[in-house]
DNA sequence: CATAAATTAAAGAAAACAATTAAATACTAA
DNA sequence: TTAGTATTTAATTGTTTTCTTTAATTTATG
């Protein structure tokens, strides 16, 4: 690996690293949801849930569609995607 | 996902997550290494790098042996390694 | 034993992060 | 337009990380 893909590589895994953004990043994983779904799951804030999703679209693993009053937000990395699969496999089997 | 793997996967990434600690676990991928080797290539004091490897030690990522003057690093969960292979296979090709 | 090389441990300051609260924005519907 | 819902932004505060420096430890060798 160089270093580029380095300090990519770590940076992603900082914007995955924390428990509320990995757990959102989980739920994506079944399909769009809005910051309230979101939120109920989570179980914490708005204000939390939004600044999390910030991090996340700032990094590039998601993105949104706004609808009415509600954002739907929705993995818009397939290769993050891949990632998550490989650590569900990894660490939730058995 | 389940809660207890949310939480334990966050730790794991977060302990990857650091561009030293990063280098340091791609180094190994190849074999065991020094803190002094180490050093040499992640560029950066011994007394640094012994402190990141202290963090990866007790993540249970990389263990230890002792030789003489010399601890020789290794990485020692097999499924870190390939989730090591994962993310050089979706982030460094093409 | 004395010295050098490799490594670890401890302490401190600066920077980054995270959660909370309150205020602001955007949209819908009555 | 007014009220209500969903979401975002900003400010504050406390916590955690990270790096640096310095001191201590371990082991081999002269």
């Amino acid at each position: 690996m160089q270093k580029e893909h380095i300090e990519d590589i770590a940076g992603l895994l900082k914007t995955l690293s924390h428990p509320i953004r990995l757990k959102i990043m989980c739920l994506l994983q079944e399909g769009e949801k809005s910051v309230g779904e979101l939120r109920s799951e989570v179980k914490t804030t708005n204000a939390n849930v939004s600044q999390h999703l910030t991090i996340l679209r700032n990094q590039g693993v998601i993105a949104n569609r706004k609808d009415a009053n509600f954002i739907y937000n929705r993995i818009a990395d397939p290769r993050v995607l891949e990632l998550m699969q490989t650590l569900r496999t990894l660490y939730c089997t058995k």
